[in-house]
DNA sequence: TAGATTGTTAATCGATTAACAATC
DNA sequence: TAGATTGTTAATCGATTAACAATC
């Protein structure tokens, strides 16, 4: 078999700024910009031309010499890349405050990813609905997602019960974890799964850190 | 005046690094572990001895030869570089389920950040208490901030209003905006302020890209 | 064809790791 | 003192940037 592009992985460093590119890119479209050059595009999110060219090259040759990209075709690429065509079915595990302010945002539809329950303890919230979407037993998570496609747990339980909320996940049989607990997921502990965490608190202490040390300049 | 290793700049990649030694050295202490060797911490924490040895030289000598490292003293001297006792106030501009959420969170109190108010400018929530933090009125955020400390503006706001609010925040003369909204806040044009973003649209959509990627392979 | 801009190779820079002398 | 482990320098590795040939 022919080893393609597509195929040789890529560098964390390129994948961490794919995301970022999406953003411009949808921006651009919104402008109704459907032309950019790498320098044009370097100079709006403030990185270098090369970069840009390197990173996108890392997936095929998404522009054209003499022209530049066209941002239709690359938004298309990108939003490929990341699978937001996908149609990944989320529930979420902790139907708190955070977990039914996610289930009402746009940060999923926003990236083609659709919450299709939420899960909790708390009989004062079993068989509510936020947003259309029902808050069901957490015992009936095997049940569910053995009767319906997920793709994605997310969790928003209290961090003490993160493992807890990681090991249910694991075993209804779910592809990856948005983790939003303060604890760190083991991956070892999972190797089936994917595993994301947002880790809020490490960016609240990063935000403390610049304040201070700018404080100290 | 003498330049010491605390007056030098230390990489974002150091930096970025910091909040999980601080989570881990908090898990040892919970645990009643009081010493440890960089080669323990590097197993525990799956990174290098030298990474640990290396990142910790960056602020000072910590530890001692022959013994280790003090994690009571390790510690508090990463809580005293992250801020932690710094008793930093923030504000959260936007009401809604992700603001009363987090403004309901432990994710402050745990790093020493506290939430003395929320704005909103829905006459639905304004008067409202949220774990004993009332919620103003927008308008009303100049004149709070005036007789207040406030160090941090949390922007939980729709991302279509980022920008407004960063704008908010900036007059209202806070140190840090720690952005929960898809937007980016241009530093260019709030050269006073520190600003971190959360982004967690982006960390969903790394979440999806290795999820497809371990599906390709 | 001439001009523009990509794709890609080569050079540079910075971050990580290894090694070891200093020292508790 | 001998053993252990840090602090720090030197070597390696990877990521970023610069340069330019390919080509639209």
């Amino acid at each position: 078999m022919q080893k393609n592009k597509k195929d040789t992985t890529v560098s964390a460093a390129v994948i961490k700024r794919l995301p970022r590119y999406f953003r411009y890119l949808r921006m651009l479209l919104n402008e109704n910009i459907l032309r950019i050059s790498s320098n044009e595009l370097a100079d709006m999110m403030d990185v270098t031309a090369s970069q840009i060219r390197q990173d996108l090259n890392c997936f095929g040759g998404f522009g054209q010499q003499g022209y530049g990209y066209n941002v239709t075709y690359l938004y298309g690429k990108i939003s490929e890349i990341l699978g937001v065509n996908e149609n990944y079915q989320a529930i979420i595990i902790g139907a708190g405050r955070l977990g039914q302010a996610l289930a009402s945002s746009p940060v999923f539809t926003k990236r083609g990813v659709e919450v299709c329950a939420l899960f909790d303890n708390n009989p004062q919230v079993i068989g509510k609905e936020v947003d259309g979407k029902k808050i069901l037993d957490i015992s009936e998570i095997n049940n569910f997602c053995e009767n319906n496609i997920v793709d994605i747990a997310v969790l928003t339980l209290p961090s003490e019960f993160a493992d807890k909320g990681a090991q249910l996940a694991s075993s209804a049989g779910v592809k990856g974890i948005w983790n939003f607990t303060s604890k760190e997921i083991s991956a070892e502990n999972y190797p089936d799964l994917t595993i994301q965490s947002v880790h809020m608190g490490d960016s609240l202490m990063m935000l403390c850190y610049d304040i201070r040390s700018k404080e100290n300049e």
